[in-house]
DNA sequence: TCAGTATAGTCCTAATTAGAACTAATGTCA
DNA sequence: TGACATTAGTTCTAATTAGGACTATACTGA
Protein backbone atom coordinates (compact mmCIF):
# COMPACT_ATOMS: atom_id res chain seq x y z
CA UNK A 1 0.00 0.00 0.00
CA UNK A 2 0.92 2.92 -0.93
CA UNK A 3 2.42 5.20 2.28
CA UNK A 4 2.43 8.09 3.63
CA UNK A 5 4.74 10.74 1.84
CA UNK A 6 7.73 11.87 2.79
CA UNK A 7 7.55 15.20 2.67
CA UNK A 8 7.82 15.40 -1.64
CA UNK A 9 6.94 19.60 -1.38
CA UNK A 10 3.71 20.56 -1.09
CA UNK A 11 1.86 18.47 -3.66
CA UNK A 12 -2.17 19.00 -2.89
CA UNK A 13 -3.11 15.61 -3.99
CA UNK A 14 -0.90 14.27 -1.32
CA UNK A 15 -3.26 15.22 1.42
CA UNK A 16 -6.17 13.75 -0.28
CA UNK A 17 -4.06 10.51 -0.83
CA UNK A 18 -3.60 9.34 2.44
CA UNK A 19 -6.78 10.27 4.05
CA UNK A 20 -8.56 8.09 1.01
CA UNK A 21 -6.39 5.01 2.20
CA UNK A 22 -7.05 5.65 5.95
CA UNK A 23 -10.76 5.87 5.73
CA UNK A 24 -11.01 2.84 3.42
CA UNK A 25 -8.79 0.80 5.80
CA UNK A 26 -11.05 2.27 8.72
CA UNK A 27 -14.27 1.34 6.80
CA UNK A 28 -12.59 -2.31 5.77
CA UNK A 29 -11.57 -3.28 9.62
CA UNK A 30 -15.27 -2.84 10.58
CA UNK A 31 -16.90 -4.06 7.41
CA UNK A 32 -14.88 -7.34 7.65
CA UNK A 33 -15.19 -7.74 11.15
CA UNK A 34 -18.87 -7.63 11.50
CA UNK A 35 -19.24 -10.06 8.26
CA UNK A 36 -16.59 -12.21 10.41
CA UNK A 37 -19.16 -12.01 13.24
CA UNK A 38 -21.81 -12.84 11.42
CA UNK A 39 -20.12 -16.38 9.94
CA UNK A 40 -18.97 -15.28 6.62
CA UNK A 41 -16.02 -13.62 4.85
CA UNK A 42 -15.95 -10.91 2.75
CA UNK A 43 -15.86 -12.54 -0.33
CA UNK A 44 -18.55 -15.09 1.13
CA UNK A 45 -20.56 -12.20 2.16
CA UNK A 46 -20.07 -10.62 -1.27
CA UNK A 47 -21.31 -13.64 -3.51
CA UNK A 48 -24.48 -14.35 -1.16
CA UNK A 49 -25.62 -10.13 -0.92
CA UNK A 50 -25.12 -10.47 -4.72
CA UNK A 51 -27.16 -13.70 -5.51
CA UNK A 52 -29.81 -12.65 -3.21
CA UNK A 53 -33.11 -11.80 -4.37
CA UNK A 54 -31.89 -13.31 -7.66
CA UNK A 55 -32.80 -15.92 -9.99
CA UNK A 56 -28.65 -16.81 -9.72
CA UNK A 57 -26.12 -15.90 -12.47
CA UNK A 58 -23.09 -17.66 -14.12
CA UNK A 59 -19.28 -17.11 -12.71
CA UNK A 60 -18.72 -14.84 -15.01
CA UNK A 61 -21.30 -12.53 -13.65
CA UNK A 62 -20.51 -13.15 -10.52
CA UNK A 63 -17.35 -12.22 -10.72
CA UNK A 64 -18.10 -9.44 -12.73
CA UNK A 65 -20.35 -7.92 -9.86
CA UNK A 66 -18.92 -8.53 -7.14
CA UNK A 67 -14.69 -8.27 -5.98
CA UNK A 68 -14.13 -11.22 -6.31
CA UNK A 69 -11.57 -12.27 -8.99
CA UNK A 70 -12.30 -15.47 -10.73
CA UNK A 71 -9.39 -17.59 -9.68
CA UNK A 72 -10.95 -16.68 -6.13
CA UNK A 73 -14.22 -17.61 -6.48
CA UNK A 74 -14.09 -21.45 -7.51
CA UNK A 75 -13.13 -21.66 -3.88
CA UNK A 76 -15.57 -19.35 -2.55
CA UNK A 77 -18.14 -20.95 -3.73
CA UNK A 78 -16.49 -24.41 -3.27
CA UNK A 79 -16.78 -23.61 0.28
CA UNK A 80 -20.43 -21.47 0.03
CA UNK A 81 -21.79 -24.97 -1.58
CA UNK A 82 -20.20 -26.62 1.99
CA UNK A 83 -21.95 -24.75 3.79
CA UNK A 84 -25.36 -25.38 1.98
CA UNK A 85 -25.68 -21.96 0.97
CA UNK A 86 -24.96 -22.31 -2.76
CA UNK A 87 -25.34 -24.55 -5.29
CA UNK A 88 -23.97 -24.92 -8.87
CA UNK A 89 -26.18 -25.71 -11.92
CA UNK A 90 -25.42 -26.51 -15.16
CA UNK A 91 -26.32 -23.81 -17.97
CA UNK A 92 -28.90 -24.99 -20.43
CA UNK A 93 -27.89 -21.88 -22.81
CA UNK A 94 -24.17 -22.19 -22.80
CA UNK A 95 -22.52 -26.03 -21.83
CA UNK A 96 -19.02 -24.50 -20.45
CA UNK A 97 -21.27 -22.31 -17.82
CA UNK A 98 -22.52 -23.25 -14.79
CA UNK A 99 -25.74 -21.14 -13.18
CA UNK A 100 -24.67 -20.23 -9.41
CA UNK A 101 -27.90 -19.45 -7.17
CA UNK A 102 -28.71 -19.61 -3.61
CA UNK A 103 -30.69 -22.16 -1.90
CA UNK A 104 -33.21 -21.76 0.70
CA UNK A 105 -30.74 -22.19 3.24
CA UNK A 106 -28.51 -19.58 1.46
CA UNK A 107 -31.46 -17.39 0.82
CA UNK A 108 -32.48 -16.94 4.61
CA UNK A 109 -28.93 -16.46 5.05
CA UNK A 110 -29.11 -13.36 3.11
CA UNK A 111 -32.15 -12.44 4.47
CA UNK A 112 -30.75 -12.81 8.19
CA UNK A 113 -27.19 -11.44 7.31
CA UNK A 114 -27.78 -8.59 4.60
CA UNK A 115 -30.25 -6.39 6.62
CA UNK A 116 -28.25 -6.70 10.00
CA UNK A 117 -24.85 -5.50 7.97
CA UNK A 118 -26.07 -2.37 6.27
CA UNK A 119 -27.86 -1.27 9.45
CA UNK A 120 -24.60 -2.10 11.54
CA UNK A 121 -22.07 0.44 9.31
CA UNK A 122 -25.34 3.24 9.06
CA UNK A 123 -24.25 4.77 12.10
CA UNK A 124 -20.85 5.25 11.49
CA UNK A 125 -21.29 7.38 8.44
CA UNK A 126 -24.17 9.05 9.90
CA UNK A 127 -22.55 10.35 12.85
CA UNK A 128 -19.66 11.61 11.02
CA UNK A 129 -21.37 13.32 7.83
CA UNK A 130 -24.80 15.60 7.11
CA UNK A 131 -26.65 14.77 4.15
CA UNK A 132 -25.46 17.36 2.31
CA UNK A 133 -21.88 16.27 3.43
CA UNK A 134 -22.57 12.76 1.67
CA UNK A 135 -23.71 14.20 -1.08
CA UNK A 136 -20.69 16.15 -1.77
CA UNK A 137 -18.56 13.30 -0.76
CA UNK A 138 -19.95 10.77 -3.59
CA UNK A 139 -19.73 13.40 -5.96
CA UNK A 140 -16.35 13.99 -5.41
CA UNK A 141 -14.97 10.26 -5.15
CA UNK A 142 -16.77 9.70 -8.20
CA UNK A 143 -15.07 12.25 -9.58
CA UNK A 144 -11.64 10.68 -8.47
CA UNK A 145 -12.62 7.33 -9.13
CA UNK A 146 -13.91 8.08 -12.68
CA UNK A 147 -10.39 9.45 -13.47
CA UNK A 148 -8.35 6.70 -12.31
CA UNK A 149 -10.74 4.51 -14.80
CA UNK A 150 -9.95 6.67 -17.86
CA UNK A 151 -8.06 4.63 -20.35
CA UNK A 152 -4.65 5.60 -21.96
CA UNK A 153 -3.95 7.86 -19.02
CA UNK A 154 -0.04 8.15 -18.17
CA UNK B 1 -16.25 -6.37 0.07
CA UNK B 2 -19.72 -4.80 1.29
CA UNK B 3 -21.32 -5.29 -2.06
CA UNK B 4 -23.77 -3.11 -3.84
CA UNK B 5 -26.71 -2.07 -1.70
CA UNK B 6 -29.92 -3.83 -2.63
CA UNK B 7 -32.35 -0.89 -2.23
CA UNK B 8 -32.41 -1.28 1.62
CA UNK B 9 -34.77 1.84 1.56
CA UNK B 10 -33.37 5.69 1.11
CA UNK B 11 -30.00 5.27 2.92
CA UNK B 12 -28.23 8.02 2.50
CA UNK B 13 -25.24 6.56 3.27
CA UNK B 14 -25.28 4.00 0.95
CA UNK B 15 -24.83 6.89 -1.36
CA UNK B 16 -21.04 7.41 0.24
CA UNK B 17 -20.65 3.51 1.02
CA UNK B 18 -20.17 2.70 -2.59
CA UNK B 19 -17.79 5.93 -4.15
CA UNK B 20 -15.67 5.06 -1.39
CA UNK B 21 -15.19 1.55 -2.19
CA UNK B 22 -14.94 2.27 -5.91
CA UNK B 23 -12.69 5.43 -5.77
CA UNK B 24 -10.80 3.11 -3.46
CA UNK B 25 -10.02 0.45 -5.76
CA UNK B 26 -9.60 2.08 -8.76
CA UNK B 27 -7.22 3.84 -6.97
CA UNK B 28 -5.47 0.91 -5.59
CA UNK B 29 -5.36 -1.02 -9.31
CA UNK B 30 -3.14 2.07 -10.66
CA UNK B 31 -1.25 2.23 -7.50
CA UNK B 32 -0.59 -1.59 -7.64
CA UNK B 33 0.32 -1.49 -11.22
CA UNK B 34 2.95 1.22 -11.49
CA UNK B 35 4.57 0.05 -8.58
CA UNK B 36 4.96 -3.40 -9.41
CA UNK B 37 6.26 -1.67 -12.98
CA UNK B 38 8.94 -0.16 -10.73
CA UNK B 39 9.99 -3.83 -9.68
CA UNK B 40 8.09 -4.27 -6.26
CA UNK B 41 5.19 -5.21 -4.48
CA UNK B 42 3.20 -2.72 -2.67
CA UNK B 43 4.23 -3.70 0.39
CA UNK B 44 7.86 -3.91 -0.64
CA UNK B 45 7.31 -0.74 -1.47
CA UNK B 46 5.22 0.21 1.31
CA UNK B 47 8.67 -0.63 3.53
CA UNK B 48 10.94 0.36 1.23
CA UNK B 49 9.17 3.99 1.40
CA UNK B 50 8.58 4.44 5.09
CA UNK B 51 12.75 2.76 5.41
CA UNK B 52 13.47 5.92 3.51
CA UNK B 53 15.70 8.32 5.10
CA UNK B 54 16.01 6.85 8.25
CA UNK B 55 18.32 5.12 10.29
CA UNK B 56 16.18 2.22 10.29
CA UNK B 57 13.80 0.61 12.32
CA UNK B 58 12.48 -2.09 14.42
CA UNK B 59 9.87 -4.66 12.91
CA UNK B 60 7.48 -3.53 15.60
CA UNK B 61 7.82 0.20 14.28
CA UNK B 62 7.80 -0.96 10.29
CA UNK B 63 4.61 -2.91 10.90
CA UNK B 64 2.87 -0.14 12.85
CA UNK B 65 3.83 2.65 10.55
CA UNK B 66 2.97 0.74 6.87
CA UNK B 67 -0.23 -1.12 6.19
CA UNK B 68 2.35 -4.65 6.46
CA UNK B 69 0.72 -7.16 9.17
CA UNK B 70 3.77 -8.46 11.33
CA UNK B 71 3.09 -12.10 10.25
CA UNK B 72 3.49 -10.62 6.68
CA UNK B 73 6.15 -8.87 7.61
CA UNK B 74 8.58 -11.72 7.85
CA UNK B 75 8.39 -12.83 4.26
CA UNK B 76 8.09 -9.78 2.76
CA UNK B 77 11.41 -8.63 4.37
CA UNK B 78 13.03 -12.15 3.67
CA UNK B 79 12.25 -11.11 -0.09
CA UNK B 80 13.49 -7.35 0.46
CA UNK B 81 16.71 -8.81 1.84
CA UNK B 82 17.11 -11.22 -1.03
CA UNK B 83 16.88 -7.92 -3.35
CA UNK B 84 19.92 -7.16 -1.35
CA UNK B 85 17.66 -3.50 -0.46
CA UNK B 86 17.28 -4.38 3.37
CA UNK B 87 19.33 -5.91 6.25
CA UNK B 88 18.72 -6.66 9.14
CA UNK B 89 20.53 -5.86 12.70
CA UNK B 90 20.52 -6.72 16.01
CA UNK B 91 19.56 -4.42 18.40
CA UNK B 92 21.89 -3.11 20.72
CA UNK B 93 18.72 -2.25 23.35
CA UNK B 94 16.77 -5.02 22.92
CA UNK B 95 17.61 -8.66 22.58
CA UNK B 96 14.57 -9.45 21.00
CA UNK B 97 14.19 -6.57 18.53
CA UNK B 98 15.91 -6.44 15.19
CA UNK B 99 16.75 -3.10 13.52
CA UNK B 100 15.70 -3.15 9.66
CA UNK B 101 17.66 -0.57 7.28
CA UNK B 102 18.10 0.20 3.70
CA UNK B 103 21.52 -1.01 2.16
CA UNK B 104 23.00 1.58 0.20
CA UNK B 105 21.28 -0.13 -2.87
CA UNK B 106 17.80 0.00 -1.17
CA UNK B 107 18.61 3.90 -0.42
CA UNK B 108 18.90 3.94 -4.41
CA UNK B 109 15.82 1.87 -5.20
CA UNK B 110 14.02 4.67 -2.65
CA UNK B 111 15.68 7.47 -4.32
CA UNK B 112 14.74 6.36 -8.09
CA UNK B 113 11.11 4.86 -7.10
CA UNK B 114 9.99 6.68 -4.53
CA UNK B 115 9.17 10.22 -6.65
CA UNK B 116 8.61 8.55 -9.63
CA UNK B 117 5.29 6.89 -7.98
CA UNK B 118 4.64 10.07 -6.38
CA UNK B 119 4.31 11.92 -9.71
CA UNK B 120 3.16 9.21 -11.28
CA UNK B 121 -0.06 9.03 -9.15
CA UNK B 122 -0.75 12.86 -9.09
CA UNK B 123 -2.23 13.66 -12.70
CA UNK B 124 -5.13 11.35 -11.76
CA UNK B 125 -5.97 13.47 -8.38
CA UNK B 126 -5.03 16.95 -10.10
CA UNK B 127 -7.19 15.98 -12.99
CA UNK B 128 -10.18 15.00 -11.23
CA UNK B 129 -10.31 18.13 -7.77
CA UNK B 130 -9.48 21.51 -7.65
CA UNK B 131 -7.21 22.49 -4.93
CA UNK B 132 -10.48 23.26 -2.56
CA UNK B 133 -12.19 20.13 -3.01
CA UNK B 134 -9.17 18.52 -2.50
CA UNK B 135 -9.55 20.18 0.82
CA UNK B 136 -12.99 19.51 1.13
CA UNK B 137 -12.61 15.89 0.36
CA UNK B 138 -9.76 15.81 3.04
CA UNK B 139 -11.73 16.44 5.34
CA UNK B 140 -15.08 14.65 5.07
CA UNK B 141 -12.33 11.41 4.50
CA UNK B 142 -10.85 12.30 7.61
CA UNK B 143 -14.14 12.83 9.62
CA UNK B 144 -15.48 9.41 8.26
CA UNK B 145 -11.76 7.41 9.36
CA UNK B 146 -12.78 9.09 12.65
CA UNK B 147 -16.04 7.92 13.19
CA UNK B 148 -15.06 4.30 12.04
CA UNK B 149 -11.86 4.01 14.58
CA UNK B 150 -13.94 5.67 17.69
CA UNK B 151 -14.06 3.23 20.50
CA UNK B 152 -16.97 0.71 21.38
CA UNK B 153 -19.14 1.98 18.83
CA UNK B 154 -21.74 -0.37 18.09
C1' DT C 1 13.84 -11.09 44.21
C1' DC C 2 10.97 -13.63 41.46
C1' DA C 3 6.41 -15.09 39.72
C1' DG C 4 3.47 -13.51 36.50
C1' DT C 5 2.66 -10.72 32.46
C1' DA C 6 3.82 -8.63 28.18
C1' DT C 7 6.48 -8.24 24.02
C1' DA C 8 9.68 -9.17 19.52
C1' DG C 9 9.91 -11.63 15.61
C1' DT C 10 9.06 -16.03 13.43
C1' DC C 11 6.06 -19.59 11.99
C1' DC C 12 1.54 -21.40 10.90
C1' DT C 13 -3.46 -21.70 9.12
C1' DA C 14 -7.34 -20.44 6.22
C1' DA C 15 -8.62 -17.32 2.91
C1' DT C 16 -7.72 -14.15 -0.60
C1' DT C 17 -5.30 -11.34 -4.53
C1' DA C 18 -3.48 -10.81 -9.60
C1' DG C 19 -2.22 -13.09 -13.32
C1' DA C 20 -1.75 -16.89 -16.22
C1' DA C 21 -2.17 -21.68 -18.12
C1' DC C 22 -5.40 -25.12 -19.40
C1' DT C 23 -9.34 -27.82 -21.73
C1' DA C 24 -13.81 -27.78 -23.45
C1' DA C 25 -17.14 -25.06 -25.65
C1' DT C 26 -18.70 -21.19 -28.36
C1' DG C 27 -18.25 -17.29 -31.66
C1' DT C 28 -16.44 -15.10 -35.94
C1' DC C 29 -15.71 -14.55 -40.59
C1' DA C 30 -13.60 -15.68 -45.08
C1' DT D 1 -17.89 -24.99 -43.71
C1' DG D 2 -13.96 -24.78 -41.09
C1' DA D 3 -9.81 -22.37 -39.36
C1' DC D 4 -8.97 -19.30 -36.05
C1' DA D 5 -10.15 -16.51 -32.05
C1' DT D 6 -12.49 -16.00 -27.81
C1' DT D 7 -14.59 -17.49 -23.60
C1' DA D 8 -16.15 -20.38 -19.04
C1' DG D 9 -14.54 -22.19 -15.11
C1' DT D 10 -10.80 -24.61 -12.87
C1' DT D 11 -6.11 -24.98 -11.42
C1' DC D 12 -1.77 -23.02 -10.28
C1' DT D 13 1.92 -19.63 -8.51
C1' DA D 14 3.75 -15.94 -5.69
C1' DA D 15 2.38 -12.75 -2.45
C1' DT D 16 -0.55 -11.10 1.01
C1' DT D 17 -4.28 -10.82 4.89
C1' DA D 18 -5.96 -11.63 10.00
C1' DG D 19 -5.24 -14.05 13.78
C1' DG D 20 -2.86 -16.94 16.72
C1' DA D 21 0.88 -20.08 18.66
C1' DC D 22 5.59 -20.17 19.97
C1' DT D 23 10.27 -19.21 22.29
C1' DA D 24 13.32 -15.94 24.00
C1' DT D 25 13.51 -11.64 26.23
C1' DA D 26 11.97 -7.77 28.92
C1' DC D 27 8.75 -5.54 32.24
C1' DT D 28 5.92 -5.20 36.51
C1' DG D 29 4.92 -5.16 41.15
C1' DA D 30 4.27 -7.62 45.54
Amino acid sequence: MTPPPKDPGDEPFLKVLRPLVEAFYAFLEKDDRHVRALGLTLSQFDVIATLGDTEGMTCKQLSDETLVTKGTLTGVLDRLEAKGLVERVPSQADRRATIIRLTSKGEKKFQEVFPKHIYYMKPFFEQALTGAEMKTLRELLLRLKESFEQKNKN
